[in-house]
RNA sequence: GGUCCAUUCGUCUAGUGGCUAGGACGUCAGGUUUUCAUCCUGGUAACAGGGGUUCGAUUCCCCUAUGGACUACCA
């Protein structure tokens, strides 16, 4: 069996889509799965699309996920140039041989004059295809005399060239993933391969590189299957033997129809893209959002594929053992952002309360809080089962940080009672007391005194949280008390007992 | 319109010629937490429809419906 070499060949268009990265990742694990080696190829032939960090991006967004290039314009090897737009006179070298052979033809036909033939189809109500019915009728060095079109070249009249399809032939070919197809001719049409601009086509460029590359399997979104029958007759025409073919199912918006574009996500408020793009219309992305590599690759793993068995968490290596082309579906997945988040949630627990810790001290010098990472990580430790992301620690812990400037009205109304301040300020002296000021000892003590006193221990505990907290939420109030301390305490029952007594 | 591809709970999916059709996310209910969240337990919920083949079809075949991709000198 031939060494495995696949690649993953995006244009740099703009932002990768997590379609996209799908697919990296699929041929990544396929790569590896077999022992063999990722390619990631340019295929920048359309010089009107190119868009200034799209390469970047690409190369760090694979980064990002853990998705290693062996080969590719950063990384070299022997295949390269690894950007079409670097070799565009081979594969024109390449196009020169089929017109030689006889499959492929000079085109004069300018993209008004087709334009016009396919309105006038359409008026008829049929479709327009550029095949061996009509192709006797347009200019081209098939209909045209041998000397007239050798002329139009030698003038440098602007020519495509085109693949001759051949007449009524019935294809057969097999996708690793959808099994046997057939296709027949005629109803394919005679593809421009080579481009008036000096540039091959998708179609040409792909074939070729990828046989200069010897790649073995091609892993490629659905979106190529209706041009697999002219991909396997060019394999043929040069007598090249074909790779195998693998084609992805798409990713499905999470509601309604259609594909997932970056509009649902704007719409519905999740990324659509790994990174944040900063160019032109700007883009959200799975890393500035807060999500973790490793639960961001593992969601995407799962969309369209599983292993058979129940297992849902994958790290990278186990993803690379368990991985298996023929398990990938043939039906397209929707996207579903809640279970993203629980992926996300999953890999923060999992994750060590140092790292988180130091992780949200980024966050909080951001916002020009420090603290030591002593503190931070016993923060951590309380509040850290409640949040998916590095993010939330904020919207679960501001209390802990700075006291409340306001007092929920409904906790207010149902849980102050006349007495409360009273009771506060005896609450307060009790807590001065202590020497100890650890969440057993203040616990013990302060129960101890409402027994004593005979207090409805719930009226009390829950307008100590109210004066603290400044809302009915958050950990075990001695847990929050240790942790800000004693002199902060006794300053927020100050402040609650005065405060709250004017909104009472 | 044409060509090709697809169809199991709301979503991601497992699975079989005969099973109580399994799991996860979500959702709902209960428990824990004298708060909130987490967590635990339990529940809800699916084989697109119609014909065949068969003793028996969710599973195999055909048709219909629905959805999708492609139909550029874009990839």
């Amino acid at each position: 069996m031939q060494p495995v070499r696949v690649r993953f060949a995006p244009s740099p268009t703009g932002p990768l889509h997590i379609g996209g990265v799908r697919t990296a990742l699929y041929n990544y694990l396929f790569a590896k799965k077999h022992g063999g080696i990722f390619i990631l190829r340019i295929e920048d032939t359309d010089q009107t699309r190119f868009v200034e960090g799209a390469e970047e991006y690409i190369m760090e967004s694979l980064k990002w996920c853990g998705i290693n290039v062996d080969e590719g314009i950063k990384e070299g090897g022997k295949h390269g140039p690894y950007r079409q737009s670097d070799k565009k006179d081979i594969f024109r070298q390449y196009a020169g041989t089929l017109v030689e052979k006889g499959d492929a033809y000079f085109a004069f036909d300018t993209p008004e004059q087709l334009e016009k033939l396919r309105m006038d189809s359409e008026k008829n109500g049929n479709t327009f295809i550029y095949n061996s019915s009509v192709r006797g009728e347009l200019k081209n060095s098939l209909s045209l005399k041998e000397t007239d079109w050798r002329n139009l070249l030698l003038q440098g009249v602007p020519y495509v060239i085109r693949y001759k399809m051949p007449l009524n032939e019935d294809l057969h070919f097999d996708d690793m993933i959808r099994g046997h197809i057939v296709v027949n001719t005629d109803t394919l049409d005679d593809k421009v391969l080579f481009k008036s601009d000096g540039m091959p086509t998708y179609h040409l460029a792909n074939i070729v590189d990828d046989h200069l590359m010897e790649i073995s399997h091609v892993i490629r979104g659905e979106e190529w299957l209706p041009s697999l029958p002219l991909h396997v007759l060019l394999y043929r025409s040069f007598g090249w033997r074909a790779p195998l073919f693998a084609h992805l199912p798409l990713l499905l918006k999470p509601d309604g129809k259609g594909k997932l574009s970056k509009r649902d996500g704007d719409r519905m408020g999740f990324p659509v893209f790994p990174l944040f793009w900063p160019y032109g219309e700007t883009a959200k992305g799975y890393r500035e959002e807060g999500y973790y590599p490793e639960a961001f690759v593992n969601m995407l793993a799962l969309l369209g594929w599983n292993p058979g068995t129940e297992q849902e968490i994958f790290s990278m290596e186990e993803l690379i053992d368990a991985f298996s082309i023929e398990r990938v579906h043939k039906s397209g997945s929707r996207f579903d952002p809640e279970k993203a988040k629980w992926f996300n949630h999953y890999y923060l627990q999992n994750r060590d309360n140092n790292q988180l810790a130091m992780e949200f001290r980024e966050f909080l010098r951001a916002k020009g809080i420090h603290y030591d990472i002593v503190h931070l990580e016993k923060l951590i430790g309380l509040v850290k089962e409640r949040v998916s992301f590095v993010k939330d620690f904020w919207q679960e812990t501001d209390f802990f940080f700075v006291a409340p400037e306001t007092y929920d009205r409904e906790v207010i109304k149902k849980k102050w009672k006349p007495e409360t301040p009273l009771q506060l300020t005896e609450l307060k002296s009790v807590l001065e007391n202590i020497d100890e000021f650890n969440p057993s000892v203040t616990e013990q003590t302060v129960k101890a005194w409402i027994e004593n006193k005979g207090y409805n221990i719930g009226a009390v505990m829950n307008a100590f949280r109210l004066v603290v907290v400044g809302a009915s939420r958050g950990p075990h109030i001695f847990d929050i008390i240790s942790w800000i301390g004693k002199e902060e305490t006794l300053k927020r029952i100050d402040k609650g007992i005065s405060i709250t007594g004017e909104q009472a």
